[in-house]
DNA sequence: CTTTACTGCGACATCAGTGTTGCAGTTATC
DNA sequence: GATAACTGCAACACTGATGTCGCAGTAAAG
């Protein structure tokens, strides 16, 4: 909490009015970073736009809600039931999205839609905070070109 | 250490006898950890053998030293510089043989070897811990490939 | 000018985790 | 059988983090 409080520029007390104690405080925090990866999700039209233009949107507008909420919300697993599960609802819409990629081929045959799943997690996660100068749209540019080329050269 | 201690089964006085203190027994798990990963380098012989066999080696050893400890060592930096300092010169290794392949073509032109490297530690670190029941080798295939190809449909 | 709303500060109480100690029990060695 | 080595257990002291409280100061509103 003192940690915290500093990051932020208050007193700890100032924390203390707002929440009555630091699980309140992580619960807002985590329901702020569902409500805005809510918001990504709903604006990529992942179940009816193109593909291609869905996942560049998700992918453009979730760095920046990885990076502004750095914290992994699988951690609230154990301790709010409800968080969990809307974590979990947009899980699988990710999933979901996942699977639709590969019905309609634009992820090659064969693809495992459970590893191409945890790969894109991975690559969002690495840009948004390995690259934090580099901006959405460019890094969702390098995301999309590494998810579906690699690195082999082309035409390989 | 009552975490640590009940998940090795031991008492918790019984880790004090062997570990000073909690900064002890972290600085002793890194150390091992640095050991498994130099030898995991060494054995990869990433400067001589050839890039693909190189590169699958790598990843083949890493996998399980990555599993067996799963801590971040970029978390050392500020207790021990000279743990600090031996990761620092394994990461460098790496990060000249992501070079290397670019310089032989192995990755393709306009790679970023930043980037290159960010994700390869990405994967790495993705199919260790999320599918904990894929035997190295064939985990080693699937980065590899995902690695090169990516997940778009082949001859693109 | 008074009142309201808000904040920072310092002091305090509580608690969980760490580290220490003494003792009893178990196993292996001599 | 005695000794050494090792362990688990319980109790204790200490420390840092959390949570609470009273008070003084500041700014905005009436």
């Amino acid at each position: 909490m003192a940690a915290i409080a500093a990051a932020a520029g208050v007193d700890r007390t100032t924390l203390h009015r707002r929440f009555a104690n630091r699980e309140a405080l992580l619960r807002a925090v985590f329901q702020a970073k569902l409500d805005s990866a809510e918001r990504v999700l709903d604006e990529a039209r992942l179940t009816e736009a193109p593909v291609p233009v869905a996942l560049h949107r998700y992918v453009e507008g979730i760095v920046p809600v990885s990076r502004e909420w750095p914290l992994d919300t699988r951690r609230m697993m154990e301790t709010d039931p409800e968080a969990s599960a809307r974590r979990e609802a947009q899980s699988a819409r990710l999933s979901a999205f996942i699977q639709r990629a590969c019905d309609v081929g634009y992820l090659g045959p064969g693809t495992d839609p459970a590893w191409a799943r945890v790969v894109l997690d991975a690559l969002v996660d690495s840009v948004a905070h390995r690259f934090p100068e580099m901006d959405p749209p460019r890094a969702a540019d390098l995301v999309v070109d590494t998810y579906l080329r690699g690195f082999g050269p082309s035409d390989g």
